[in-house]
DNA sequence: TAGATTTAGTGAATTATTTCGCAACCGGCA
DNA sequence: TGCCGGTTGCGAAATAATTCACTAAATCTA
């Protein structure tokens, strides 16, 4: 874990903070950020561990607990100025400039995937959208797009950039689909397909299933 | 949290058992119990904890452990049976019946929600669909669905019986929505508007936003 | 100005979760 | 039958995450 000679020397420290940080301290930042932005539209300069804590459900110490990871950026007796602390996570989190975003699968929730407004004020955004269905092929999609062939994925995203995609397929098709993806350079996943993916270990994949969250709720009803 | 007097006794065993296994335990479950029917479906009769944790990218005793908490389902030296194993895990989550979910929202996202497959199998159907546009209402929607008046889900909810409810309204829109749904009496609420709802503590919200999963993996980005 | 109040940051204590390690057990096979 | 490789279930140990509790600092009030 701990890299021995090569090259980066001052990204190392950097390097050795990401594999400090709990993950789960990360993925609770952009449930802050998206907490402050509310605020902010709200008219809100400044909040507290406490007030933040209560809109979250969470502890206030948690909060303070989670940003100290990163430096101070509140002020004793008065909290964080809502601004400042919403750019300072956003440089965290890298969402400080934005990220292009494959989609693949342009059925009926790959459309709203890509009609989706949230995306580009949070830093991303779609600028491809591939299916396998010629059908679909050349059809209009979202803000400006066209459905491109899916054989074609390797030769588009070659020269894109992209380093991530989300996955809006049936599970059937999921794996193969992630197949490509990460034989495409993809390094980042969001797999909407209820299976778990078989990927190298560089490649990160998060998931979202319905059906999991509900039955996580039934397990409580009866 | 300790119920005393009222009613029931023989339930207070369960109501204990709810309470003191770890919530994240519980949502383990529902991906063991995915997993278990991808393998079945592969014709699979048996498997380990082992090959489940390969599979899941977790530990075998993980597995074992959660588990653990509800019973005993596998044999030594053969592991589990899958048919067996999957149809405790249904009756653990309390998915061995059929959930009626009312769907709240008619955009791009709710339809393609109207319109997801998996849920029948999975123990949930959609049995009503609401928006506030009135160019929407009367519209059919999903599998025989027609969208009906939002303000009318007070008293279209009150027969059904419903519990379980699905929001894929805007951002701004949803903490009335979620009030509204409260008021009707729901108790369980999925949400995918970008916001943390404020709800009495009997009820219990899960959230979806694609942009915390894709906020979470730029942090290891560069 | 002085005292009261609010709040961040943080080491220590507590609580929760995961992993280890092994006894008990199963089924196959010589 | 008796051994052997494989596997579970589970107590104990280790690790991780959260909360406590306190200091220091900023603001507010009169």
């Amino acid at each position: 874990m701990l890299r021995e000679g090569g090259y980066a020397v001052a990204s190392d420290a950097r390097a050795q903070e990401k594999a400090s940080i709990p993950d789960i301290v990360i993925g609770r930042l952009p449930v802050y950020l998206r907490t402050l932005r509310l605020l902010a539209d709200d008219g809100r300069e400044v909040t507290s561990s406490q007030e933040l804590g209560e809109h979250l459900g969470i502890s206030s110490a948690q909060i303070r607990k989670d940003l100290s990871h990163f430096g101070e950026f509140g002020k004793q007796g008065t909290g964080y100025n809502i601004d400042f602390l919403c750019r300072q996570l956003q440089k965290i989190l890298n969402v400080d400039r934005i990220w292009p975003v494959i989609l693949v699968g342009a059925g009926s929730l790959g459309t709203a995937i890509a009609n989706y407004q949230e995306f580009e004020s949070s830093g991303f955004r779609i600028v491809a959208v591939f299916d396998e269905d010629a059908q679909k092929i050349g059809k209009p999609i979202g803000q400006g797009l066209q459905i491109g062939d899916f054989a074609d994925l390797g030769r588009s995203v070659a020269g894109s950039g992209a380093q991530i995609a989300v996955m809006a397929v049936p599970a059937h098709a999921a794996q193969r689909v992630a197949n490509e993806l990460v034989e495409a350079g993809l390094n980042s996943i969001l797999c909407y397909a209820p299976i778990t993916l078989s990927v190298p270990s560089h490649v990160r994949v998060e998931y979202i299933d319905p059906v999991v969250h509900f039955q996580h709720m039934t397990y409580y009803l009866s």
